[in-house]
DNA sequence: CATGAATGAGATTTCATTCAT
DNA sequence: GATGAATGAAATCTCATTCAT
């Protein structure tokens, strides 16, 4: 008489290991660089043989893309939070500066790796999810339709994918120099200007 | 009485190979993308034998940073000669668009090669030379300059950073994504906006 | 009641491997000679991929120390058999006798690839550890010690060196020529008055 | 009417060709060591063109042959020079400190070259011609017959070969090691008791 | 004869992946 | 499922030698 088999069993276990290696990969890749990087010490840093490493992942490039598409989640979670508690009641200027500190913040979640990721990658075959990618969109997009009245671009698709292009390059500079040099402090105080005065341009 | 027959070999012949060589290494990468990319297979292209390939470059770095900087040299060349022709007689507006137009030019040279180039590499380990990326800088710089009292941005400098970043991002997204999709059409459109909006946004 | 089955997989399968791979080393080295010795090869004679030869040795040069300091290895263990004999009851002729004989044996041990390692061999990059080097220095130290008295060199460690070089010449004299000409024959019984001639000689 | 056609020009001017490639092969070799010298090398260091270099030398080992050749003859020629003033007269002992003190100088003729050519140096397939050797071995054999009655030694040529080995480990010995360490201050008077020692041994 | 660019076989080493235990 | 030794294709780079100019 069996009672409580556990919890998930399977799936847990599953999950654990996965994140795991996820973890050790990280581990390695931040250590190491991307051209240093191979999947037995992967397998050796996270503690378990490269035969299993290959019981989770069928190959490297999944690997890859698993630990980018986990880093890219743990970004949207953290955007998400901040996007979902704007509800119109700020201005236009407010509710942007939220979303642009979200978006500051979410890309500091792991900043070496991210860095890794950013620069360091062939991104060959390897595009991010769609989904995620719609999720980033939504937030941004749920944002601008609450102000659709203050803002002049015609078609909002349209800017919410401009608005993605213009924060990402931004951010990423802001993010990825080092410290010091002309980027970090200059130029965060200049993403704010640059999205509300794109999303106020007067229109001929 | 001869006219200057005689012959510029060393570097005539240098000159050429290198470009033979470069050609070739562009060539492999677009058809078979950085990853199924080698140092033979370029060489065949190229028609000649490695020991050849390796006369002309120390190493299979050099080669990737020549063609960049190849590359990038071509985009910056076509870019100034549009840049020089503004003289400020015109509006912000008119000279933005005719920088636009041109980066938008210089971004199809060579748009396969672009891609490869902007999306499949180590950025990290392969830096465009400080000299072509400041003549960038400079030339986007002396357009601010001519508009000094129409534009809100505090500081220069910052800004032409700021619109560098902004500009390369939105262009790519213009030029880099394939046929179909969002982008091409409609995001074209809207980077004038997006620069004269963050030029001339209010300031506190 | 089982004694013992267990198993002693790791070291006990690697050095089975490692001797594997040099008596393969060893085998090609003597058909083809250094320099037409490569990895490939030895991989291949050894029975393994060349890989796997990569799993025990980290280069090359390692596989050639490795053969060289097992050769000399097992020179070392005929030789100090011998040497652990000599008990200083005899005279400084018959034990010196003793000792050559060790010496020519030990030689003797694979006296082709001792050939090799002799006469093909950037010595330079590649020292005898010094423990080994050492020992074969006790050895005929010990024995010089129990004849002080019928000695007239000065200085035991300076005898020792001159009389390791001189017996390592001669022998090599006597065991690395091939068959035919002055040597083997006739040097062999004039390395015995050398050694006693050089401990014995009247000193002014 | 040509008077004086300069004098033996073909040979002259090949012997001078010959001499300053291997001139040149000397100083690479001493510069970056046997690993890192190669033909092109030479030729660029004798102020040549490859294909010249190929001119006076069929392949490699005929320039590394030829090297080693031009070494030891001039190694022999400052050794016959003292060797050619002994005359009997003097003791056994006088004598051969004499030759030792030429043999070693020979030694120093090229130092560092003499190291690389000794110590670092794939013997494969290129012994010193047979020719030099003679004259070394004559020249030692001279001095023994001319103290004949001196020297227990039954056979004259054993001895002379003997001695030639001994000789020759105990002068590296002294030549090759760095200053410092046991060899160079001590071992060198030892090498005319060795030697004395060896040819009045008494025998049995 | 001289030149030196071109050759290309060949050597070392890496690493994603497999599979017998 | 886990293990990790074994695999071997593949990649980079070197250098003795040739030969058209």
């Amino acid at each position: 008489m069996k009672l409580q088999p556990r919890k998930e069993p399977r799936q847990a276990r599953s999950r654990a290991m996965v994140d795991t290696i996820l973890d050790a990969m990280s581990r390695v890749l931040v250590e190491r660089g991307y051209a240093k990087t191979n999947t037995n010490l992967v397998a050796e840093s996270a503690g378990i043989s490269v035969g299993s490493l290959y019981q989770y992942f069928p190959n490297k490039d999944a690997l890859i893309f698993a630990l980018r598409e986990r880093h890219v989640t743990r970004m949207l979670a953290l955007f998400e939070d901040v996007a979902a508690h704007i509800d119109g009641a700020g201005s236009l200027n407010s509710d942007f500066e939220a979303l642009i500190d979200a978006l500051v913040a979410a890309h500091l979640v792991e900043p070496e790796l991210n860095r890794i990721l950013e620069e360091e990658f062939p991104a060959y075959n390897l595009p991010v999810s769609t989904e995620i990618r719609q999720r980033f969109f939504d937030a941004i997009r749920g944002v601008l339709e609450k102000h659709r009245g203050s803002i002049t671009t015609p078609d909002l698709d349209v800017a919410t994918f401009v608005l993605q292009r213009m924060l990402k390059a931004l951010i990423n500079a802001v993010v990825l120099t080092g410290p010091g040099g002309l980027s970090a402090g200059s130029v965060r105080p200049e993403i704010l200007p640059a999205v509300i005065g794109y999303l106020t341009a007067p229109r001929s």
